[in-house]
Order: C-alpha cells, then structure tokens, then sequence
DNA sequence: GAGCACTGC
C-alpha cells in the first residue's frame, strides 16, 4: 500500500487509526494541544498500570480496542519511565509497512522529534533509524525476524511490543514462538503482546510458564512470569447491527438490495460493503447501476468505488476523494477495506458474511483461494468501521442464530493453512532444530511440517538429520525469497547467468509487471506478444526488463507497452537487494548475455520438482506433474499457452475448475537429472521419456 | 481462452 504515501510528502496526513489501518486526517492538529490530545486517549488512565505491570512481569497482554490509543502511547510511556535508558531501545511490531510508517510518523510528531532520530522505523528498503539515537523503534514482524538472524536474542531491546497480534499473521506467529524461546534466556526482556479482542485468553495460556516457580518474598528472581492481561477500552461509536431473518441464497443480489434500502431510508452517510474478490465486486457495481437506473431518481445519488489490491493506484484513491455533497459515497470493497486500509465517513456497513482464504493441502501441495465464512472477529471488525465518525449501522447479510451458533470465535492462523517452507528454513536458520517441537502459539500439521522438510532436503537445504547445510543451506536462508527462488540464485552464480536470474527473481516476488484494468484484454494480450520469448514466461520477463532499460526506465514506455511502471520500480528495488545478497554471499555476479539455456537450466535447479509432461495421449493440452501424476494446464495467460512444448516447468499452480500451470518454461527432461539426481532417478525418468 | 483475498523479508 506503499503507492498512497511517500515519507516527506506532505499531503494527505495520516494518522494512525490503531488498528494497522491508516486514516486520512482532514483538519491538522495543533501542536499546542498534543499532549491534551495524548491524555484524552482511554489509555491515558492505564498509563500507571501498564507501567506496573511491565515493570513486574515479564510479558503484558493489552486487549485494546479501536481508538484506545494504545500503539501510539505506550511505546512513549515506556520512554518516559526509562526504559530507553542506557541506549536501549524499545521495539513496537507491525503486520504491514505502512501502518509502520504512519504510527512512527505520528509518535515522532507528538513528542516533537525529527523521524528518524529518538522515533524511527524499519522496513524493507528503508532503515529510518539513527544508532545510539534511536529510542522508539516501529518495525514490521517480518525484519525483526531478521533482525534475529545476527542477533537472536534481540539484545539492543528493552521492550518488544507486538501489536495486532490478533490477526495471527505467520510472521507474528514465528515471533511469539521465539519470543517466547528468549524470554528465558532474557529476564530483562520484557513482551508486550497487544490483541484487539479475545485471544487474550489464549494468548495469556501460550506464555504461561510450564511449571510456576514460587516466588519466596522479598527474593529477586526477576520479573514474574505469569503473564498480566489488562484491558483498555476503545473509543468507537456504537453500532447498531441489523441481522437478515432468513438466510439469504444469493448474497450478492442481498447486498444490492440493502444497498439500495439504506439509500432510500437512511439519512447521509458513506456506506462500506464487504464483498469477496474482484468478481463479486465488479459485479455488484453493474447490478447496483442498473437496479438504480430501473428505480429512477430516487437512487441516483449514489457515488460507487470498487477497492481491491488488484487495481490502479490512481482509482484505489478514488476511495479518499470527499463526496461531493448531496452525494452518498458506496465503497464496494475485499478484506482490504477491515484492516489494511480505514476510509473516513462510514457510517453504514453491509457485511456479506464471506470473504476469500487461503487454504494449504500438504497432500497434493497446492494453496487454493477460497470463498469461505468470515469469523466472529472478522465481523466485529467490519462492524467497527461503521463507527469512526458517528453512531452508524451495520448489517449481517446472516441470520443471528447463525453469527451466534455457526460462525467460529476466530479465523484459522494463517500458519495453518499455509504451505511452510519459507517458515521453516528460517526456524532452521535461527537454530531451531526440533520444527515439529516448536512451541507456536497455534501448532501447524505435522503433515504441512513433514512436506516442508521434504521439500528443503531433495533442495539441498537440508541433510539427513534435517540440520541446515552449510553453505548451502545457510546462504538460501539469508535471501529475501521462497528457497526454490534463493536456490535458483545460487545455481545461477556457477552457470553464469545471475544477473538474468536476479531479474527473474524481482519479477516473481511481486504480484504482476502488467497493466490491469486499462483497455481490454485482447490489448494487453497483444502487448504481451512483443515481449513472448518461445522458451517460456521467465524468460519473456528478461525481454521487458530489458526494454525498460532500454527506455531509460521510462513511464512512457511502460504505459505504451502495458506494463506497470510502478512494478517495474520495485522490481529495479529488489533487484537490487538481491543482487547485494548474492554478493556479500559469493555468487559471481555475471550476465549470460543471450543464452536462454543457462538460465532455464538455473531456473531447474530451484523448480525440478514442478515438471510436467504433455500427455501425448490427449489433444486438449493436458499434462501430467511428473511428481504426482496431477492432470495441469498452462495458463491462457502464458506465452506457452497453446505452443504446449513436451517438457515444461511451472513457477505455480492456480487453482479453479483445472489446476492451471502460472509463468510456464519449456526444458530439457536431461536437465531434470542433471539439477536433482537424487529426486528424479534415472530410470523413472526414462520409462517416462519412453 | 481465463482469473489474481491480504500481507511481508
């Protein structure tokens, strides 16, 4: 989300909204009135409690709601009580890079300090952070797991506080498990877990101690170890919420429906609907258009904004333009609208119930998105949009005996329905040997475990006792990527072709180098064509790189050839840390200049384990995992679709009424042997070839 | 000839 905010721009302001979300503040407020400001907050009256609690234990549950004001606070109330003295710091987590950004904005401005001095952050790409100087440090999970690698006890932190721990992301999950590890090693560590709502309970069960040592009076054996939960309350409006009597079949035409019931009955006010994905969404803005048009003029104030991840930054912001008056704004939007982004003037929200997941089957190895039912937790949060500016409404499009006796209390951790390999390597990596011993705060299946292990071994990663190769497995861990991408690197720096594979690493790591959304397919698919190299997607991807290049990285060219500039400049950014990696690691920097054979045969070496075989038996270009024997398809979307060569490998699998084969290359079956003897035994291979 | 919830290093 970094698109809506550059650091040192001025406008639009943003403030941090507690929940990891970002608010666009309107009115800027004076400086005279912060600290009044600070003390209206709820958790103004807790500052003496927290203080204790953290003074005498060594982890702190905070159960804060929306608008407590607790992430903004407490890392400056531990400032103020000393706990920066000595050049220690106080670290406070975030799930996503912007929040960081916003909250350490904001905290530096409350106590009057240029960002970047006693109030810094790290994210990937920007350290924000003086040494020495830096008291209050807001960072995401994710780089203080990697903070960990060169200092795994975390030493330079006197606090570590972890907010939104409630959304139970894998980073934050990997983080309390080790956190928890440190604690013994560490009794002057102390945690400070904030959750937004009940997990508190579960969360208090994960740090209790295994056995309760006694604490003799007047003895010093450091803080105590039970954990302390202290609630704070927040400062929404209340909400009231509407339940459908009988169970809707069609949620969708119900959202329209309510829609166009609120417009007609409710006074002003922005309304915000929660739909699944991009489909739903695009969808209900066509049937609310012609429902409006079929009611007359009535219904014609109605301003709607699809927002999903998916589109344009340009209409993404479309969200943040004020309604022009006499307007109602209707923002039809995915999941992206309950934590990442938080749209000011909701007053209405309509919940379909659904939302779409990601689930993990270790057995065939496939992540599939899924349209399923949203949590109790997740409701509760859609609700609290409603509730920013002015008592609002919400409405369930479910029964209540359904959000009462069906709707599970939480989601599923992700780390339960995610394929592990990147979370296993760098528990490996951080010399956690038992994986299937770990104490998580939500324990993953030993299937899912059992896979990633399999998977790191036939990579080379890991030996027979399942402990990191070296160097091997240690320089794969150090990459920023999945280890089948790292383990390409690494291969390509003795095939001679690392600069390609670097770039073909920067363009998996982000979602698409393409334009959505502008013109119509067929433009894009003919764009696509200029760039289509008969060996397959990765390299094609090489072709576009380079005319970027070429361009002199121009946003013309890109706009021209559908390619999105925005991409191609993360891409160059990556590309760049990579390429420092695979430096500082040893692998010799070299371009291969036109030798597709090279690079494929380095892409091999990290993606053997993807290759299919065209069924020579059907016509219909159907293939077979040489792995599973799993029926796949290329993609329509892949320079190979329709050329269907014998032999190719995929970068990954999608999922729909086939499992479609995305960013597709052709090979050599000799090179399958060649990259991994111990998988692919000579004779299997060959009764195949036959 | 078809589909991409959302993050993160």
């Amino acid at each position: 989300m970094s698109q809506f905010w550059k650091p040192g721009t001025e406008k639009p302001r943003l403030v941090d909204d507690e929940e990891g979300g970002v608010l666009f503040f309107n009115s800027p407020s004076g400086y005279a009135n912060i600290e009044r400001q600070r003390q209206r907050l709820p958790v103004f009256r807790y500052r003496t409690a927290i203080l204790y609690l953290v003074e005498t234990h060594a982890t702190t549950i905070v159960v804060g709601e929306t608008g407590s004001g607790k992430t903004t606070q407490i890392p400056q109330y531990l400032k103020e009580a000393g706990w920066a003295d000595g050049g220690r710091v106080i670290a406070c987590t975030q799930p996503r890079r912007l929040a960081v950004q916003a909250v350490a904005a904001r905290v530096a401005e409350e106590m009057g300090v240029k960002l970047g001095e006693e109030v810094g952050y790290t994210i990937r790409f920007e350290d924000v952070t003086t040494q020495g100087v830096t008291m209050i440090k807001f960072l995401t999970d994710g780089v203080l797991l990697r903070e960990m690698m060169d200092d795994p006890l975390l030493t330079k932190y006197s606090v570590i506080m972890v907010d939104e721990a409630h959304e139970r992301s894998i980073a934050t999950d990997i983080l309390l498990g080790l956190l928890k590890k440190i604690q013994r090693r560490r009794p002057d560590l102390r945690l400070i877990i904030s959750s937004a709502t009940i997990q508190a309970k579960s969360m208090s069960e994960f740090f209790q101690p295994r056995k309760s040592r006694r604490r003799p009076d007047g003895e010093d054996l450091g803080p105590n170890t039970e954990p302390a939960v202290l609630s704070v309350e927040g400062r929404g409006f209340n909400v009231q919420i509407h339940y459908v009597e009988e169970p809707v079949s069609d949620y969708l035409r119900a959202t329209v429906s309510t829609l166009l019931l609120i417009h007609d009955q409710e006074p002003m006010g922005d309304i915000l609907v929660f739909l699944t994905g991009q489909d739903d969404i695009d969808a209900a803005v066509q049937l609310i258009t012609e429902e409006a048009q079929n009611r007359g003029k009535n219904s014609s104030g109605l301003m709607l904004v699809p927002l999903y991840s998916g589109l344009p930054r340009a209409e993404q912001e479309l969200v943040f333009t004020p309604t022009p008056r006499g307007k109602r704004k209707v923002v039809i939007s995915t999941n992206i609208a309950e934590t990442s982004i938080t749209l000011e003037g909701v007053v209405y929200v309509v919940d379909s119930g659904f939302s779409k997941q990601r689930f993990y089957n270790p057995i065939t190895d496939i992540e599939n998105l899924v349209v399923a039912p949203i949590s109790k937790a997740s409701a509760r949060q859609r609700t609290g949009r409603a509730g920013r500016v002015r008592p609002g409404k919400c409405y369930r499009l479910y029964t209540e005996e359904y959000f009462a006796k069906e709707m599970s209390d939480e989601g599923i951790p992700e780390i339960q329905r995610s394929n592990l390999v990147s979370c296993v390597i760098q528990l490996k990596a951080l010399g956690i040997d038992n994986i299937l011993g770990f104490d998580w705060p939500a324990s993953p299946s030993s299937e899912a475990m059992v896979r990633a292990l399999e998977v790191l071994y036939s990579l080379g990663v890991l030996d027979d006792d399942a402990k990191l190769t070296s160097p091997t497995g240690f320089q794969i861990a150090e990459f920023p990527l999945e280890p089948m991408i790292a383990k390409m690197i690494l291969s390509s720096g003795e095939l001679g072709c690392s600069e390609e594979i670097i770039t073909i690493a920067a363009v998996l790591s982000i979602q698409t180098i393409w334009v959505s959304g502008r013109g119509s397919q067929k433009e894009l698919d003919e764009a696509k064509l200029n760039f289509a190299a008969a060996e397959g997607d990765h390299v094609s991807f090489l072709n576009v790189y380079k005319g970027f290049l070429q361009s002199g990285k121009s946003p013309q060219w890109c706009h021209k050839n559908f390619v999105n500039y925005q991409a191609m400049k993360k891409v160059i950014e990556i590309r760049g840390q990579l390429r420092r990696t695979a430096q500082r690691l040893g692998v010799v920097l070299k371009s291969c200049e036109r030798d597709t054979v090279v690079v494929r045969k380095a892409i091999t070496s990290g993606f053997f384990a993807n290759a299919c075989r065209l069924d020579a038996s059907s016509h219909d270009g159907k293939y077979k995992t040489i792995r599973g024997s799993q029926e796949v398809y290329i993609h329509p979307s892949s320079v190979l679709f329709r050329v269907n060569p014998k032999w190719v490998l995929y970068h990954s699998l999608v999922s729909t009424d086939k499992q479609y084969m995305r960013n597709v290359i052709s090979i050599d079956p000799s090179w399958l042997t060649e990259a991994a003897p111990h998988f692919y035994q000579h004779q299997r291979l060959n009764s195949m070839v036959h």
